[in-house]
DNA sequence: CGCTCAATTGACACCGTGTCAACTTTACAC
DNA sequence: GTGTAAAGTTGACACGGTGTCAATTGAGCG
């Protein structure tokens, strides 16, 4: 098959763009650093994936894959109880956002390029389809506080659970991860669920 | 006086700066946009900033100065108990978080320029100055939670009153910005004040 | 009048993205 | 083996945005 041969260059520059994000915190990655990397021609890049930002499109996803966070999310759903069922998510998210940092700050630094945009709200959207969830499961057990709707409630675990806030506490404030996802659980109890 | 003329049109080229980034929410905000705003050429807006970064540093400063921010914030110094300071600050900074947002998109948009990251940071770390203010206000009327060192607790209000969550809840989430202020406001007193 | 300084025009270098054409290499099919 | 097609290489180029430079214009003022 040559399609193997293609798929085979396709995941080296992946791996690449991947590595080279995630080692240049905020230096410039640049198509021809990428294809240094995957130890190609800069034109060859252009053969599998047409802009930079579907290459960036295409190493999100590829990182998804490789971390399997679609299945770690959905462990967090066999929790019982609503509660339970907050602090799963908020882990397994928590620590997931380690993993995705480099990918969050590229697409964060191309805000006038509505490809990657979107993709970037579409991945968003779903990270808060799993705080809706999670905010359902704690109604239906009537844990939630009656402070907020459900949709406010999910709001505001979605903002507690952002990328950015990630970024503030731990580089910027020097927080362990540890120390990351257990204060943003107490927060996100001590906010969110009745009588606590 | 011929730098009359000269901080006249500095002060026009501030003034197109700041409605171009303004008006184009997410649009490239070029040199030559920020100009022909000013009615001037390019080149001529290079005689008064060495470079785009420069200009968007002094736009920055120029909002400030135009809203009266460090005022805003002094006022809120003035509140007697450290509870009332926490809200007079939340209050303060969070209605002023509007009138930067577009200064924020500018800034956070160029990560890889070392001088307009580096003056952004500034701002932040100002800002974490005045929750530190708050949060020691708090603990000297002990009034803060055990929960979190004054540090881990001036981290977290700092955190809540991020750009970044602004703009998650008012524009993602389409939050009135009153009920922005004060469902923040109910949450940082949820989290940080005692017996709440 | 002559000086100075702001501003203008037009040109250019640099850099990164994306495209194209022509050529070479690789691998498989017959 | 030889032919063919796809993958990759090199070199060149257009485009857009930043920043620089030189030559020129124009207004204000002693």
């Amino acid at each position: 098959m040559m399609s193997t041969k293609k798929n085979y260059t396709r995941e080296t520059i992946l791996k690449a763009a991947w590595k080279i994000l995630d080692e240049s915190p905020r230096a410039s990655s640049r198509m021809s650093d990428i294809a240094k990397e995957a130890g190609i021609s800069r034109q060859a890049v252009y053969l599998h994936f047409p802009t930079r930002a579907e290459l960036l499109i295409a190493t999100a996803r590829y990182v998804d894959e490789v971390y399997e966070i679609d299945e770690r999310l959905r462990k967090s759903r066999n929790a019982t109880t609503g509660k339970e069922r907050l602090s799963a998510y908020i882990e397994a998210w928590g620590n997931y956002l380690p993993c995705v940092d480099c990918m969050a700050s590229a697409f964060l630094a191309m805000p006038d390029d509505d490809d990657a945009m979107a993709a970037w709200n579409d991945r968003m959207a779903e990270v808060r389809d799993g705080c809706l969830a999670a905010i359902e499961a704690l109604a239906a057990d009537d844990d939630l506080t009656a402070s907020y709707t459900v949709e406010q409630a999910t709001d505001i675990l979605w903002m507690l659970l952002s990328i950015q806030n990630w970024q503030l506490l731990t580089v910027k404030c020097g927080w362990s991860q540890a120390d990351y996802v257990s204060h943003i659980l107490e927060i996100a109890q001590n906010v969110l669920v009745k009588n606590c």
